[in-house]
Order: C-alpha cells, then sequence, then structure tokens
DNA sequence: TAGATTGTTAATCGATTAACAATC
DNA sequence: TAGATTGTTAATCGATTAACAATC
C-alpha cells in the first residue's frame, strides 16, 4: 500500500525527467498552477500524452482548475526517487568526467558526486569541482563507505568494461555509461548508455534525407 | 530509384549508430564475417530485431552464410550519411562543449567540427583541440562560409533559446541540445536533445524499484 | 449552475518477437 | 544434397492519440 501500486511504462518513466524540468521552469517564472495544456507545451509533448502519463503516478490534478505546480513536482520528484540521496560516483576524470563532475544538473537533482577516480595515479589528488581525483583502486572502499548504488563511466571505450567489472563486483547495480562500448553485466544490473556520437547520427539521417526529399514526397495515397 | 525506396522506422534508424559500432569494433578484431546472431550479441540487441531492422536497409546479409562485416558497415554508413561530410559548429565552450570538441567519436564518423563558439569574448582565440575558439557572432558568416548543417548547443540553459534562434536564421536545420532546456524552433527543424541528467533520473527510478520490490513480486496471476 | 479541465476509455498506430519458408 | 542462416510473415505487445464522461 505504501509502495506505487502499478508498475510505470518505460516510455512514460523516460519523460518525467521531462515534466520535472518543465514544472522547475514554471516554477522559476513564480507561476503556480496550470493546465495539462500549459505544462504539455512546456514539456515539449501533447497534453493527451501528459495526462496520460501522470495518471499512472495518481491523481494529481483537480478537473475544472489543473495542476498545483509544486505539488505535482514534488510527486514526481517522489516517484523519481530524487526524494532520496544517491551517492555516485565517477570514473574517468578527462573532459566528460570533467564536464560531469560540474553539472549542476547532477547536483541539483538529489544526486551527490561522492568521488572522482581516474586511472592514472598522476592525477591522483588534482581537484576537479571541488573534489580530489583519487585512484580507482579505492573504488570498493568508496562504494562501501558511502553506500554508493549508481556508477557513472566516462573512461575510454577500451577501459570500460573492466570499470563495469569492478562497479559490480563493488555492489553497484546501476551503471551510466558515456563510453561508446556495448557493456556486458550480470542480471539485475542496470546499465544506460549514452552516445553522444549516436545523437549526432541520427541527425544526419534525417538530414540527409530532408536534402534528397522529393517535392511531392510525404504522403502515399 | 536513387534513393531509398522505403522509409526506416525511427527505432530502427536509432539502433543503426549501435550496429555500426559493433560492426567496426568486430573488424578491429579481424572478424570480416559474422552471423545475425554474432552481431546482434555485440550490438547488445536480440537477433530477429537486428534482422528485420537490417531488411529495411535492404537485403545485404547471405542466406546460410552471415554477413560481411565490411560490406554490412558500408551500406549502414551510406544509409546513415556518414560517406558524407558533415560540417558541425560547437557553441558553448564550457567543460562539456571542451569534451564534444575532443571526442573522436565524431570526427571518426564523417562529422568534422569547423568552428568553436563562444558568447564570452575573453576566450576568443584560446586553443581548443586545434581549432581556436571564436565569437558567437561569427556564427552565421561560418555557416554560409562551411555549409554548416548541423549545430551542437552546449551552453547554459539560459542561453539556448537564442542560439537555436541564431543557428536556425543563419540557415541551420538540424540541431543537438545538451542544454537543459526544452527548444522552440521552426517546423523543419530538427532539435534532439541530450539530457544528461534525465538518465541518471531513470537509473534512479529503478534502482528505487529495485529496493522496494517484494520478493514475490514481477508476476501477478 | 455553467464553464473548464482532468482522468479514462477505446481505437489506432508502431515496435517487438517467434517461427519458418526461402535459399545459399 | 544437408546444414545453416537470412529475410519475411503474422501474432503480440506496448505507446500514442482523440474523444468524452466525470467532476471540480
Amino acid at each position: 500500500m505504501t509502495v506505487s501500486p502499478t508498475r510505470i511504462p518505460e516510455a512514460t518513466v523516460a519523460r518525467l525527467p521531462v515534466y520535472l524540468r518543465a514544472l522547475n521552469s514554471l516554477l522559476d517564472s513564480d507561476v503556480r498552477s496550470c493546465s495539462s495544456e500549459e505544462l504539455a507545451t512546456a514539456a515539449g509533448v501533447n497534453s493527451a500524452k501528459l495526462r496520460k502519463d501522470l495518471s499512472h503516478l495518481g491523481s494529481y490534478g483537480t478537473r475544472g482548475v489543473g495542476y498545483d505546480v509544486e505539488y505535482l513536482r514534488y510527486q514526481i520528484s517522489r516517484e523519481i526517487g530524487l526524494t532520496q540521496d544517491w551517492p555516485v560516483v565517477i570514473v574517468g576524470i578527462g573532459n566528460l568526467g570533467h564536464a560531469l563532475a560540474n553539472y549542476s544538473g547532477f547536483s541539483s537533482r538529489g544526486f551527490r558526486t561522492v568521488a572522482l577516480l581516474d586511472a592514472d595515479d598522476s592525477r591522483t589528488g588534482e581537484l576537479v569541482a571541488g573534489l580530489k581525483i583519487r585512484s580507482f583502486d579505492e573504488l570498493t572502499a568508496i562504494v562501501h563507505e558511502h553506500g554508493v548504488a549508481i556508477g557513472v563511466i566516462a573512461t575510454p571505450a577500451a577501459a570500460a568494461q573492466a570499470v563495469a567489472d569492478q562497479m559490480v563486483s563493488a555492489g553497484i547495480r546501476s551503471i551510466l555509461n558515456f563510453a561508446p562500448m556495448v557493456l556486458s553485466v550480470p542480471d539485475g544490473v542496470d546499465v544506460r548508455m549514452v552516445d553522444l556520437s549516436s545523437e549526432l547520427q541520427i541527425l544526419a539521417y534525417h538530414e540527409q534525407r530532408k536534402s534528397t526529399l522529393q517535392p511531392d514526397d510525404g504522403v502515399v495515397a
């Protein structure tokens, strides 16, 4: 009874962060209340989809009125789990790791970077985003000390699998992978992959189609 | 007849870069030929989905034998449009822009970064990844000079919409947005959004469910 | 009450998957 | 030919959307 009564569809889960961001930006503009139409516009989706998505979480709006922005924000945060503390380690402090360590979108949403690790021990002690870079060898100790559940991999592709293996054996069950490399992990471990180049390739595909598009293309009788 | 005869489903397009990466990694290991089963494993999908996806591009395998790795790689590259040159500009050279400018996954796939722009003119002239940072004011001139079709936004959220507007008016029709901000653009302009924090939030949601999962959860009679 | 807007229903659409005929 | 594996079919599953009854 205390836990979410229903499973939330994966497509909906992926949009909850978008709604959260839209609600935050409404609050920044001192908007206290909004309709599904307004929120949908701010989030870049249509309102039917928004209402359907929210209906999976519960009934947090008022018919004829709309949604209380702060209340809905809290409910979505709670559903995602952002009301609890999430200690995170980042492994691989190159340009990208550096950017991630400084990324305010993490800290502002309940994620707390507890350690930055790099395999290159000559960088140990270097200060990045207020944290000293530590040796990768300390991973297991750090995971246990802080109860880290989420690991971020920002190493080159060649190192990523070894890092993932070490994370898993240290007890991490959720991995965010920025290395352009498919990781193999045991059942029960979640990996999400962010491939910067994939996104560019998908854009290129559509851009190419635009250029070769025939004027009478697009509709088939 | 020279252009792709069929429309490729969006879900398939999103996976083509993954297949391409898997094929590259097979080639690195001197694997010249593979079955759909092997390639699917390397790409992290099941083989039925892989074959279905490839069937949208054409018939590039041999029954009873499998796929020629190099030939298939070429066909996918061509379909995505990676056999042509894609000049790219990156706007916002903070930590993330810096990381993107140095990211080898771009240059190795037909993407050519022609300019790095930043609104902070005190940074003009600074050398990053072999390119001098230039003023944002030069955007339109650079787009025209190099025929830039794809723009990358790595600015803070507050600046992103203005950058997008400028890109659109300069003629860019494909934008990769790393700023945590929904962009509004005219019809015909493609925006893909990469939100580093969203991915972490989706992981947190699943991690949270793992912790609260009942032992007899998962199946309902 | 009248007007507005949610939450839900049901129809449609697209994606996934297993199975297998085609064929090397 | 016999064995292997693709490319396709058809069934299933999940996501999207429009419409509207419920209700503030």
